[in-house]
DNA sequence: TATGACGTTGAACGTTGGTTCACGGTGGTA
DNA sequence: TACCACCGTGAACCAACGTTCAACGTCATA
């Protein structure tokens, strides 16, 4: 007799809020194992495996609809290496940028708030101005979001 | 006599779209000098030096709304160090976590990619249930993003 | 039996930073 | 005079990821 769950407990265990979980539903993500006579949806173990997996992937930057993908190479039957291979070093690709471009951001912001604490003590603001300054240097296409990984 | 510029010249010159800039306008960050007698907005240099602050201020991770107070403390009298200061603190806190979130996020990923690599080998795929064990570690609330800095 | 917590649905809304559209006027040139 | 690139407007639309709402059914407990 395995246990099963109702959308509530499962977003419990999951730390989601059930809206959330019907979200993932409607997305294509996660199915119900069935429905109970009152209409009622019921979930198995695997469901939490999944749910949380959901999660896991999208903490690693992953959108849903790369989810998907990852997901749906793993229930096919065929080994699917290559492809979340590929999925998950586009995804590499992608967080080196991030981390570049961040850190690029964190010196100019340093360089700002060193330019305006010495500022401060002359009695007037360059900070702007810095910032302004700053940008001159590379052209830093950063720290905003929007990746789309090639869908198979 | 001091040259003007159409919103086209203007965004050229910035390398925007004319859309953008409209949308700035009504978003309250860049007016223009005035108008014409056809109604067309015109732009003088300030303004060009006032975009491109305002794209470098995004670049640097601050979201329009960061931008505006910034402006504001810009166009204000006083001198605004202290408020300037305490919004690229908020900001460099934040990048700092991105930036740790991300490094996280980058070794899940080598280590998935590598397990993935090495069960191929063996004709099978690991990596969703790795992606998933990786998630007990730490609790990454990451790599998304949606801030927001205390407004004045 | 009644109360409250939980479940169902579809549709609309929210956020951020814009872009696109329809529809019309303007300005310079051939 | 025609033509085309440019400008104007408000409104709708986009992605991503959900949340909220109305309006209703169900289940456990006091």
């Amino acid at each position: 007799m395995i246990k099963s769950y109702t959308i509530g407990e499962l977003a419990r265990r999951a730390e989601v809020p059930t809206s959330t979980v019907r979200y993932y539903e409607r997305a294509g993500l996660l199915r119900p194992a069935g429905r109970t006579a009152s209409n009622y949806r019921f979930y198995g173990e695997d469901a939490f495996v999944r749910l949380r997996f959901i999660r896991t992937a999208q903490a690693a930057g992953f959108t849903l609809g790369d989810i998907t993908s990852l997901l749906e190479l793993r229930d096919g039957t065929a080994v699917p290496c290559r492809e979340v291979q590929v999925l998950i070093e586009a995804r590499l690709d992608d967080v080196a940028k991030q981390l570049e471009d961040l850190q690029h951001v964190q010196e100019v912001l340093h360089a700002s708030l060193h330019i305006c604490r010495q500022a401060e003590a002359k009695g007037r603001c360059e900070v702007i101005e810095n910032l302004k300054l700053a940008s001159a240097t590379p052209a830093s296409r950063t720290a905003r979001r929007g990746k789309k990984i090639n869908k198979s």
